[in-house]
DNA sequence: ATGTTTGTACTATAAGACTATTACAATAGT
DNA sequence: ACTATTGTAATAGTCTTATAGTACAAACAT
């Protein structure tokens, strides 16, 4: 099972940073598929907060078809339609990268830049996970 | 002289969208280094927004020291410290360049598709510009 | 000097974001 | 049936953000 924390001091909402891990934990394997999460109440008073903020995080999550939620029986990762469309990877890729963009242009990166400094990010790993 | 629109369905705030078209304006040539910007009030009233708000827009540059203003003078893009030192314009390009991976990463894209999509946006022009 | 033009400071208001409190509803086990 | 466990919904409180209204202060032009 995966270890959830939070880090008050980021500033980034406390269930933004669990829908990040569970996200990442997918991502990386480390969060299998149809596997059960906690249950809103456990995690809540693991993590010290209200059983409300790790509902929303989960509800999100749920909205984008990266879990599915029984009431009465818990919350696991989605089996049936975790999986993006090819299409709707693609459109969400290009989201991200017309953002990034469009930050990055404006501080007078050029594009080489941005593509030179990934390949030297290949091996990273993040920070808050 | 640029040109400035705020688009309110966006959701970006009025004084952001301001600040991001000056650092592409800059950015992509069409702002010079001396050139006056617009006073803070003949731009809300172009914009149709509170004097303050373009206020907080310059402000927010002229502490990057992007812009330089003088009360009862102008305001004006910077000439002596528009360029950032090399070791802070690198520590920028990595703090957007992690942002970005983490976010990417989470999806489940790999850095290569990063690479990949970005190769194709090199003729890109931003949208809300 | 004085008036006009410039940016600035202070205050208030409105809206939204985030979290918590509390009560409700569905499911499963017995 | 009943009880415990699960997610859900409605509400409220608190904080932050974004914008506006209004008055002030510095610079320039004459």
């Amino acid at each position: 099972m995966i270890k959830f924390h939070l880090d008050q001091k980021t500033g980034i909402p406390y269930y933004r940073q669990i829908i990040d891990q569970i996200r990442f934990g997918i991502a990386s394997g480390k969060l299998a598929v149809g596997e059960q999460l906690p249950t809103v109440r456990a995690l809540a008073v693991e993590l010290k907060v209200n059983l409300n903020t790790i509902a929303k995080a989960y509800k999100e999550l749920e909205i984008q078809n990266i879990l599915e939620t029984q009431q009465g029986t818990g919350t696991f990762i989605n089996s049936t339609e975790n999986k993006m469309f090819e299409s709707e990877r693609h459109q969400k890729l290009q989201s991200i990268i017309r953002d990034f963009t469009t930050v990055s242009l404006s501080y007078g990166f050029t594009i080489d830049e941005l593509i030179n400094e990934l390949k030297n990010q290949k091996k990273w790993k993040p920070t808050s996970m």
